[in-house]
DNA sequence: TTACATTGCTTGCATTTTGCAAGTCATTGG
DNA sequence: CCAATGACTTGCAAAATGCAAGCAATGTAA
């Protein structure tokens, strides 16, 4: 489980990265839901298995999308943040939602209907920027 | 493999259905290099597996993504063509390339940098309305 | 019309990735 | 000090991916 490259097409290059059933579901705890640490990613309603959420929160931090700290205070927990290159994906995770919400429910009857989904509805793009400004908020307060 | 939900997630239902290393690539396959036919994926750069290929054709027809037609003409040429919901993943796959082309360079020094490059960083949403207009067209003029 | 090539697959098997359960090891709170 | 917690690793089973070969149904050229 390396980061290696198939061809030289920028689509099908962002895919080699995160291309797979977790990556960008691990980006996606971490902005929306404020997932930080190794026991919060655990706790997920998705419940990813420790030995693979391991390898790739390494895949993640190789490929520049998040920084591994430790806790200020804490010498125990260690914190994981989006880089700018990780928060950039936002835009991204988005028009998937998007994608669902318009699409999905015939395959997916019990597909979340409440929360944000009416704001992501009515601007996506509005949307992704909020998203961006409270993850930037968030940051500024730890450090 | 087969179509199964993790949650209600709107993010990670997508990437049940995307989340791999080729689903989205075979879509774009066919939206930006024209492809149509089995043989057509069996020659592309990123050199598909036929096995696989078979199987993520089905996924993505199980999916509503795609059709599978004959030709018209041919009894023996399969025809594989976007549904309006396969169509609808274009600002996705445009989002993708447009991280690869702004974060990617580093990592992957090769990417490619010509073509409609310069036009995705101008105007990503026209970008994509184009990608749409052209591939419709086409679909026009086989129907 | 008959041999040959092409298209669209499937099968078998090796390799890689994913998933689950359990165990390790350094804090840390009491 | 000692149990609990957080962050992992390890071992093994299951699933997905990748490679090579094979095969049946057209299509095609002599």
């Amino acid at each position: 489980m390396k980061l290696e490259f198939r061809c030289n097409c920028p689509f099908t290059s962002a895919l080699d990265i995160l291309g797979d059933k977790w990556m960008l579901v691990i980006v996606k705890q971490i902005l929306i839901e404020g997932k930080e640490t190794f026991k919060d990613f655990t706790e997920s309603e998705e419940a990813i298995a420790t030995n693979i959420l391991s390898a790739k929160l390494k895949l993640l931090e190789e490929a520049g999308i998040i920084t591994k700290t430790k806790k200020p205070g804490n010498r125990k927990s260690n914190l994981y943040l989006l880089t700018d290159k990780g928060l950039a994906l936002t835009p991204l995770l988005v028009e998937l939602a998007t994608w669902s919400d318009k699409y999905l429910r015939d395959l997916h009857p019990t597909l979340q209907n409440e929360k944000g989904m009416d704001q992501l509805r009515n601007d996506k793009s509005a949307f992704a920027h909020i998203l961006v400004e409270k993850y930037r908020e968030k940051q500024a307060a730890l450090g």
